[in-house]
DNA sequence: CCGCGTTAGGAAAACGTTTACCTTTGCGTG
DNA sequence: CACGCAAAGGTAAACGTTTTCCTAACGCGG
């Protein structure tokens, strides 16, 4: 059954849906984008049927190059094997699927010249807008802003423009939130993981846990900020975790600013094998999906994915009629917590 | 700083950059594409200016229309929220942005229907190829195999065409190897945990591992299936475990075809609680990211993710000579052992 | 000086849609 | 009956490329 050399029959172009159905291929045209007042109801049958019957389906390219704009959204991930990426973006493309809309996902690797590229190529191909979920300052997002289809950041505000269209969590109030938590139910010293701070999220994630430690009087030695560069923040929790442990920080709680530093943070604890380590509790943001199965160790600050599509939706709406990005739009949050 | 009413200035068009170079169109669109033998090097270097200057890119839609053939390559990825799935569609884009194409990737969840859908929209925009990362058989695509652009299969061969091209481990050998690790490393009776057997890959690798266990001598009563129904291999993994502990099964080891239900899996024997329960020896396939980080006592099949793009890419490049599918392209895996 | 080949480049058609504008027909009203 | 208006639908231009075919100029051998 093996296909022979490849014979791509052309799909059904509107001339051919048009002759086939006896009419003009205005009236044809016409009647697939639902225009009925021009034509009679006994002429909109006949195109319908003759549409089914070709298995017609008007071609992306011809409608772009018309109206100028395709039915594409660009969607640039900050890096796709991270499940919650993967998450957020199914998300929003089951959304942009209810508009008739294509997804088209791209992997920018956190790397501001491979954005700049895509953004490039996305406005290339006339995208009616782009989603940016983990994005970082460029000069192409700069031009881009100024110039360009509408933008939505997701899960990461805007490095560069807080006003922005942002959807996800608040992180600030998130942090505060953890930390209250983590107060309420750990006495001893803190552990604060970071990998690098120029993502916005955790940049807020960490100034909404400062705040709530201040307020609570518990300031500086009580929360010990410890962290290591690297892209991979599996090896980054891991190698600042080890180096605080080897500086002999013994912390009651470790709050990691994310779930993949978490995992890395508590392998370090492990192999350190210090007497009591399991007494040592964790939390996190994200809330991966895999904590329930392998991580009954980590509390995590978790979003309901399906949210996000909606959302979306709802502030790409409001651009594409022209209004001016309208801020963060704030999804709810919570916190799983676990173990202990 | 918060943007006004958008002005999404168009970019420039061929037209725009021929006037600005002073020549016709048709010599900026040559010089452009690098047809060298048609224009003196003066012109070139004036229009490759004038286009630096405009930061002139040619227009998708336009170029699609032509051509009747876009610079998009479509990936169904069978569900994104699988870390697997992200890394194999990043190691696939670099491939094709490495050729000047653009990935489309969109999330099947494993619905025929939803496969169906896409793969129409993808063909009316005259994609170039389409990628399958865990095709499930659907109407739509016996209609595509026919009569469409190139296809190729990724980490789960095609279910209706054992011919068609297909990149990733060779399912049934990795079952074989990894079963006569099993039969090297542990003695006593075996569980082997499967969710559906409707995806070709857990078919083939349950294959291998049935062949290697009779080829051992060991076979039904020393190798017990147990499965449990469910889309979530996570749930179903667990599932199937409880219900066979609770049946008084007391494996010393236990096969999972994905690691995903080894998760599932291992969370029903924790929960179980039984004394020597952590002896117990779990085995996967994919060998998740995460499995270093957290789950210690899985050893896993693992392919090398970056090898997925380049392998792809050959695959693709030789359907576009229009050579017939080649059949099976199969990437090296190797087991990752730990705990124990 | 004529014919010819080569180089450099232009004119125009075609790809598939959408839409502004026009035409035809039928009907109701003064 | 003359007029106007609505309904139904056709004509053609435009979107941005690519590519085929054409032309003009030039060099060169006879």
């Amino acid at each position: 059954m093996t296909a022979q050399s490849r014979p791509p029959k052309t799909p059904a172009s509107l001339t051919m849906l048009a002759r086939h159905a006896g009419v003009s291929i205005a009236t044809a045209s016409r009647v697939m984008n639902g225009v009925t007042n021009k034509a009679s109801a006994e002429t909109v049958a006949r195109v319908r049927a003759a549409a089914a019957e070709l298995n017609y389906r008007p071609a992306g390219a011809g409608q772009a190059l018309r109206r100028r704009e395709s039915r594409i959204v660009a969607m640039l991930a900050a890096a796709l094997a991270n499940p919650v990426m993967g998450a957020i973006a199914s998300s929003v493309e089951i959304g942009l699927r209810g508009e008739g809309l294509v997804m088209s996902l791209c992997d920018t690797r956190e790397q501001a010249a491979v954005q700049d590229a895509y953004l490039e190529e996305m406005q290339a191909q006339m995208v009616r807008a782009v989603v940016l979920a983990g994005a970082v300052d460029s000069p192409g997002l700069d031009r881009m802003r100024a110039e360009g289809p509408p933008l939505v950041f997701v899960n990461r505000p805007d490095p560069g423009d807080p006003g922005s269209a942002y959807v996800g969590i608040d992180n600030r109030a998130a942090g505060r939130d953890l930390a209250q938590a983590v107060l309420g139910l750990c006495c001893g010293p803190v552990a604060l993981v970071h990998g690098l701070l120029d993502r916005t999220a955790g940049t807020y994630r960490r100034q909404g846990i400062l705040e709530a430690f201040a307020a609570a009087g518990r300031g500086a030695p009580e929360l010990a900020e410890i962290a290591a560069p690297g892209l991979n923040q599996l090896e980054a929790g891991r190698a600042a975790m080890a180096q605080a442990l080897a500086a002999g920080l013994r912390p009651a709680a470790v709050i990691c600013l994310s779930d993949a530093l978490a995992y890395g943070a508590h392998r370090a604890l492990e192999e350190a094998a210090l007497p009591g380590g399991e007494a040592v509790r964790f939390f996190g943001f994200d809330d991966l999906i895999f904590n329930d199965w392998v991580a009954g160790w980590l509390s995590s600050v978790a979003v309901p994915r399906d949210l996000y599509g909606p959302a979306v939706m709802e502030v790409l709406g409001q651009l594409w009629q022209g209004a001016p990005p309208a801020g963060p739009v704030y999804l709810p949050h919570h916190l799983s917590l676990r173990g202990g």
